[in-house]
Order: C-alpha cells, then structure tokens, then sequence
RNA sequence: GGCCCGUUCGUCUAGGGGUUAGGACGCCAGGUUUUCAUCCUGGUAACAGGGGUUCGAUUCCCCUACGGGCUACCA
C-alpha cells in the first residue's frame, strides 16, 4: 500500500520563484526527507511564450542557496528523466491520443478567436461561457462532427486540440491530505484543453504524464491548484494510472490589504518577496538575510509542530514536519517576525564567520584595514555590536565610529549634556589619560573613575560628553571598551578636536 | 456571476464540548545598562455574526457575512 516517497517540486521558469514558491519547495522537501524519499525538480515550460530567460538557473540557484537541494533534476540525472518538459515533448502527444482511442478525450477544432468571440458574448449577457457537455455538441469538435468530417480536417491539417471529455452527472470524490474529503459536480466542469495546437501539452497533461512515469507519491502544491484537482483525478483514473496523494498548500497573502502576496508588495512596503535578487527586486539573500532564517520563518508559516518551538534547524524541521498539521487556511506574511528570526540567527553565528562578512562591507565603503591589526580587532568590534544587530550591514550603522571619527555630534545630546565646564574637564582629562601606558579598558576605567573622584565631578558629566566626542552619538557599547578598540591616540585625538569644536 | 477552499489577539499560531482560551512577533511599561540597543520581567489584545444540537459550544451542524483561489490552446 504506501508507496516509495518521490514527490516534486514542479515550477515554471516564467519568472523568479518567490517565497511562496520557496515554501512550496520546502515543504515537499521536508515530507521527502521526513519519509526517507526523493526530492525532484522538474521544470515545467511547456508554454514557450512564458518562457524567461535566466528563470529556470534562478530557481536552481534559489533552492541550492536556501539548503534545500534536489536528489533529481536538471543536471541530476535519476533515471527517469529529463526533468525539464520541453525535453519530454515527444512523450505526451500519444497519451492525450491514448484517450482519444479510449473515448475520454476528443479533437476540437473551434479557433482561440472563435472561442473567444463567445466568451465576450456570454459576458456581456452576465453569463460564462465554459466548453462542457452543455454545449459541446454545439462546438466544432469530433464528437460534434462526423467521423468524416473530422478526418478530412485532421488530414488537411488544420489545427486542433485535444479536449478532455468530462462525464456527466457524476460527483466525485476528491481526497486532500489537509484538507479531507471533497466533492465535485462533474457538470461544474470545463472540458479542459490536454494538448495544444502548437504540438505541446498544457499543465494538466504534461503533469500527470510526468508524475505517473516519475513515481511521483505524493503531489504537495499551492492551493490555487485545488480547483485543477478534479480534472486530475480523472486523468489518472481514464489512464488507470494509480494516483498520487495530493495536498494542497495554503497560500501567502500579503502582509496588509486584499490578495495573495505579489512582487509588488516587496517593492511598496520595503521586504523582499524573492530569495534571490531578479532585476530591480531586491532578494532576501542581497537584503542580508540568513537562509536559515527564511527557512524557518517560511516553514511556520501554515504549518506548525503543535509545540512552542519556534527555532528550528532543517534538520528538526524534518524530524517534526508532517501534512497533517498543516492549516488549510491562509497565512499572512509578516516581514517583522523574519527580522526576528534574522536577529536569532545573527546571533548563533560566530565572530570570526562574521567579521568576515563584515570586512566585505568595509572593504567596498574603503577601508581596506581597521587599524593595524586588524582581523582580530574586527572579531572584537563585531563581538561589542553584533547582540544589537539584526543583519551583518547593521555592523556599519552601529560601530562606524570604530573606523572613523565623529563628522557631526548629535545635536539634541550636545545640547543637553555639553555644558559650560564640560570642554575644561575633557582637556583635564586628556593630560591625565596621555600618561597612561596600557591603554586597555580596563586600566582606562580604574584611571576614570578615580580621576572623577579625586576631582569631585560627576560621572555623567563626564561620561556622556566622552560618549557624544568619541562616537558622535549617545550609543555604542561600553565606553572604555570603545577606547581601547580606537586606541589611545585616536580617543585622545577625538577628545581634543571635540572641545575645539565644541 | 459560477465552482471550490477557508475564518482564534494587529500578525503567525496552540487548543478544543465545561480552560483564568496558551505561546511567539509587534506594541506599551518596568528592570538592567550612568548612553543607545540587546537582554529580563510584566502588560495590551482574539474564538466573524445568527440559528440549531447539548445540561453546557469558541469547539459539532446549518445559514449569512467576510476573506481567498479557480474560472485560458498560463502554469
């Protein structure tokens, strides 16, 4: 009874995938692997004037940066390839004409115009006009002409499809692994078109033909296919094929307002949509987010593990993945939470893995090295910042003042803490910190501290200013920590300038 | 319009015939930090509405409303 797991991920290169897509991907991966089964990519382009360039490497690369990779696909071979349907073209022409011959699907010869032209008419009558046992008779099709008549059009060759012929007054039984049972009135059905008149299968064909050769088990996609599901069904059981499972995903909307989230939602309200960078869109991997982190924030999103765990590794996430406790009902995107997750993560990395990261930054705003020294004093500073940054670029925000000097000061602190005797106190200072030797925190706080009180000041009055002229701002770590990282030269040369300055 | 799917805090969600309806994100407050942030503690906030069934319904059923998907020789 339980077959072998091989389930796939199927997109079409008509674009970058987005992160619905990602989920999509995910999900099957995670039931594969749960299962001890094979994860497939196949590249369904069979309509080629959707057909982008760039489209299909960016979904490979989209998943192979995201962790998830696929033990069979476009150049990885299984055996039951190819894995992109525009190389499988000569496959499907037999069995749409398999149904033919077995009276489940007919030629029809009705041109897209023709069609088209009773559409509109339909719709300016409130109606819809959909080709079904209704009406089929009525259309030109081999049911509707005679066995002559047909072959003379076939054998002139003029263009034709081929149309699935649903039966009539039947309710069918459809099974989903979320969602349960589910039934549908054969006659609120369309006689869906399986094969082109380019010569190419559409989706509902291609699809089907390739599961069944593919040993696909279980067929887990975007909920927008449920309505397919009907046509599908009767596709395996017109062929005898045994089925696959299916499962229909809930889809993503967008984080505020109507619909389902698009490209455009990203580029209005400032988060990625896609995992990659594509054109003019900003991806999660360029905006600095860990995979990691969109791999998980995705995986809660619709499905949860019934616990309060929330952090997951994809390797628990494997261990605690099942279709059952995926919701049926949408889920909202919310960027917020994957900044969160983000923020986690940035957390669990080491300093070294992100002092790297961060020399890229520095290395294209310049600096080519921090100070004499250094790698290791850069694993310093990012260990200083790096609890209060959510993306490795936040290291430059938060601690520029390690590898420059103050440009400005913040006005309103300058305001409220530079006072009349501030800059005499400051230059005091200065001559009491210039004889210091070790100029390690420390030693720079003990002398501090001491200095403040043999001179009876107070310490925020001499804190906060030493902050405002060092950093330029309230902010920042420990201060003396700030200090010895700039080095005892530079913090007494930002002292000096400020009290002229100021 | 037709067909289908759905509906628990603002968001992601747990739960399920009798609960103070739990957690997380966000937000707010307090604490820590003589800064800012992190962090810690606390707080805010939800069963769409109406009918049933039942001793009892947020939980089961029906209707309505709302949300979403599909309705191509696109996937």
């Amino acid at each position: 009874m339980s077959r072998k797991v091989r389930v796939r991920f199927a997109p079409s290169p008509t674009g970058p995938l987005h992160i619905g897509g990602i989920r999509t991907a995910l999900f099957n991966y995670l039931y594969a692997k749960k299962h001890n089964g094979q994860f497939i990519l196949r590249i369904e382009d069979t309509d080629q004037s959707r057909y982008v360039e760039g489209a299909e490497q960016y979904i490979i690369d989209a998943l192979a940066w995201c962790g998830i990779p696929y033990d069979e696909g476009p150049g990885k071979e299984g055996g039951l390839g190819p894995y992109r349907q525009s190389e499988r073209k000569h496959l499907y022409r037999q069995y749409a004409e398999q149904l033919i011959t077995s009276g489940t699907a007919y030629y029809a010869f009705d041109s897209p115009e023709e069609l088209d032209g009773r559409r509109k008419d339909h719709e300016a009558r409130g109606k819809t006009f959909i080709y079904n046992w209704d009406n089929r008779l009525k259309l030109s099709n081999s049911l509707s002409l005679s066995e002559a008549q047909v072959r003379t059009k076939l054998d002139k060759g003029e263009g034709y499809v081929i149309r699935f012929k649903t039966p009539q007054d039947k309710t069918l039984s459809l099974q989903d692994l979320i969602r349960g049972e589910i039934e549908i009135d054969t006659n609120t059905l369309d006689d869906k078109v399986l094969f082109k008149s380019d010569g190419m299968p559409t989706y509902h064909l291609a699809n089907i033909v390739d599961d069944h050769l593919m040993e696909i088990s279980h067929v887990i996609r975007g909920e927008e296919w449920l309505p397919s599901l009907a046509l599908h069904q009767q596709l395996y059981d017109a062929f005898k094929w045994q089925a696959p499972e299916f499962a229909h995903l809930p889809l993503i909307l967008k984080p505020t307002g109507k619909g389902k989230l698009s490209k455009r939602d990203g580029e209005k309200m400032g988060f990625p949509v896609y995992p990659l960078s594509w054109e003019d869109f900003k991806g999660y991997r360029e905006e600095g987010y860990f995979p990691e982190a969109v791999l998980n924030f995705l995986a809660l999103l619709g499905w949860n593990p019934g616990t309060e765990q929330e952090i997951f590794s994809l390797k628990e996430l494997v261990g605690s993945f099942t279709l059952e406790r995926v919701h049926k009902s949408a889920a909202r995107f919310d960027p917020d939470k994957t900044k969160w997750y983000n923020h986690h993560y940035l957390q669990q990395k080491g300093n070294e893995e992100l002092a790297r990261a961060f020399q890229e930054i520095l290395n294209a705003k310049g600096f080519d090295s921090v100070r004499p020294g250094s790698f290791d004093h850069l694993v310093r500073v990012v260990s200083l910042i790096k609890d209060r940054a959510t993306f490795v670029a936040d290291f430059w925000e938060l601690g520029d003042y390690f590898f420059l000097g103050p440009t400005s000061y913040n006005e309103k602190a300058v305001k409220k803490h530079w006072k009349e005797g501030t800059a005499e106190i400051l230059r005091k200072l200065v001559s009491e910190l210039d004889l210091m030797e070790e100029f390690s925190s420390e030693r720079i706080e003990k002398r501090v501290k001491s200095w403040i009180a043999e001179n009876a000041v107070s310490f925020g009055g001499v804190m906060l200013p030493m902050r405002l002229v060092l950093a330029g701002d309230l902010k920042g770590p420990h201060l003396f920590d700030i200090m010895e990282l700039i080095g005892k030269d530079e913090s007494l040369l930002r002292i000096k300038r400020a009290v002229e300055f100021l």
